[in-house]
RNA sequence: GGAGAGGUGGCAGAGCGGCUGAAUGCGCCACAUUGCUAAUGUGGUGUCCUCGCAAGGGGACCGGGGGUUCGAAUCCCCCCCUCUCCGCCA
């Protein structure tokens, strides 16, 4: 959310940030009805001071002019009163589109503006044709997708025996991994109410992308960034950073995208993921941005995944966001590097729409956050693709051994 | 799902039509006292909107929304949430 004294101060720096970002906001209009708000609201308030006065000089007898004098202050109190909450609803409306100022570091430009800030690890190279993972899966009875379609639809897998155990293990590993960095584990509720959904920002941004539960004001959550952000709506926390990892199921449904991934498990409507989420002090929030995009590389690190980080351009970042970084794996049967993980630094977009506030010591002000992914099931398909043999077995890399009761290579059946 | 109770400031807890933005206690802050700590005393201690250079002024907020009234934290209606009992249940 940006604040309207903002919006005031520098209506020249919204507006171009508006148009860089592609949002169409007409910040004229807001300023409109923020001048009408405030000399409706000084008339309001004027009223409103008058009838105070007067019932308090009343001292208990209504006689009948008395009476039609504050009547017909009343009447004048609930027309402006009216007027008052018309353009407030207006105005919170057009200002809930406005996208967050972007970090100077950020590209500009659309999807091939992207920067690539490093790409790590050896690309494996194979004397046979590498399988897709979903073959693999098949193969060695880890993803049965028809099944699942048969149970649900397209776009849904079970994923069974020792993939379920992958997914455990890792979770175990990553979460090891951050438990000393004051990460701390949370399995939120999945299903969450529209305001919530507005605090993330995915409201009014993205409507479509949460399943929603009929006659309920409940969501099927695309991350548990959002329910770990509802979570703390309208409280004053009075220690930072908080730092959590969400671990949840994620549901979207990938309205717009038919026909896009439609093989494997890359594009789906649920799966599980473990989600950093830190709110922290403003000043603190380049340092835990560039934490979690360590954390993030230090899995793949360990799994032996290559992999590339970018540095996305405005035209591929969400209204949210002040800059992201994608990490992109290398996927081997398609011979380029995919989306596993995401990490934005939200600054204080979110806390103000959630009336997220700090108090430390005499300073107050709103918490900075920051969703990166830890790993979701996506980091399966590098897994498997990357440590595929020539018989379709898959070697599981050596860090990840302990959390898989030692098991080296996961065999065909 | 059925029956009852309740939602007040950071917390606990009064108030149940005007003197209440709200008693009292705790917490917190400042000052005083004090070898240190503790204890004690005095004062202060919410958020938001708005006018003002400032000092300061006006307004809103007692779960949310509507209503009654000259006047509502207090009365009425609807909704949400919490707790207790019963039922059901992984």
């Amino acid at each position: 959310m940006i604040p309207l004294k903002a919006i005031e101060a520098a209506p020249d720096a919204v507006k171009a940030n508006c148009r860089v970002r592609g949002a169409d906001v007409d910040v004229d209009a807001i300023l409109r009805l923020n001048d009408e708000r405030k000399t409706n609201g000084q008339e309001l308030d004027q009223v409103r001071s008058e009838i105070k006065t007067f019932s308090k000089a009343q001292k208990g007898a209504p006689d009948e002019a008395a009476r039609e004098h504050a009547k017909e202050l009343r009447r004048k109190e609930n027309e402006l009163a009216a007027r008052a909450r018309e353009i407030e609803d207006d105005l919170e409306q057009r200002v809930a589109w406005l996208p967050n100022f972007l970090d100077e570091r950020v590209p500009i430009g659309g999807e091939d503006a992207n920067e690539v800030v490093r790409e790590v690890g050896d690309k494996p190279s194979f004397d046979f044709t590498p399988r897709p993972h979903e073959e693999l899966g098949e193969l060695l009875d880890l993803i049965d997708i028809p099944r699942a379609v048969n149970a649900s639809k397209s776009r849904f897998y079970n994923l069974k025996g020792t993939a379920v155990l992958l997914r455990w293990g890792l979770a175990r590993m990553f979460q090891e991994h951050c438990a000393p960095q004051g990460f701390e584990l949370v399995a939120p509720p999945v299903l969450t109410k529209d305001r919530t959904l507005f605090t993330s920002g995915y409201l009014p941004f993205s409507q479509k992308d949460n399943f929603r539960i009929q006659d309920e004001d409940l969501s099927l959550i695309g991350t548990s960034e959002q329910s770990l952000l509802g979570m703390h709506m309208d409280e004053v926390l009075t220690e930072l950073p908080k730092l959590y990892l969400g671990d949840s199921m994620c549901f979207r449904t990938e309205a717009g995208n038919y026909g896009k991934d439609v093989k494997g498990i890359l594009r789906v409507h649920q799966f599980y993921k473990l989600e950093q989420i830190v709110y922290c002090h403003p000043d603190e929030a380049r340092k835990w941005h560039e934490i979690c995009l360590e954390n993030e590389e230090w899995l793949l690190t360990e799994l032996g995944i290559p992999y590339q980080v970018l540095l996305m351009a405005s035209g591929d970042m969400a209204a949210p966001g002040r800059i992201k970084y994608d990490v992109e794996a290398w996927i081997p049967s398609q011979g380029i590097y995919r989306e596993l993980t995401s990490n934005t630094d939200m600054g204080d977009y979110q806390t103000r729409r959630g009336k997220i506030r700090f108090k430390i010591g005499k300073e107050k002000g709103f918490p900075h956050t920051i969703s990166a992914t830890g790993f979701s099931d996506r980091i399966l398909i590098a897994l498997l693709e990357n440590g595929q043999r020539a018989d379709g077995s898959v070697v599981i890399p050596e860090k990840l051994r302990p959390y898989m009761g030692d098991l080296e290579v996961i065999e065909p059946r």
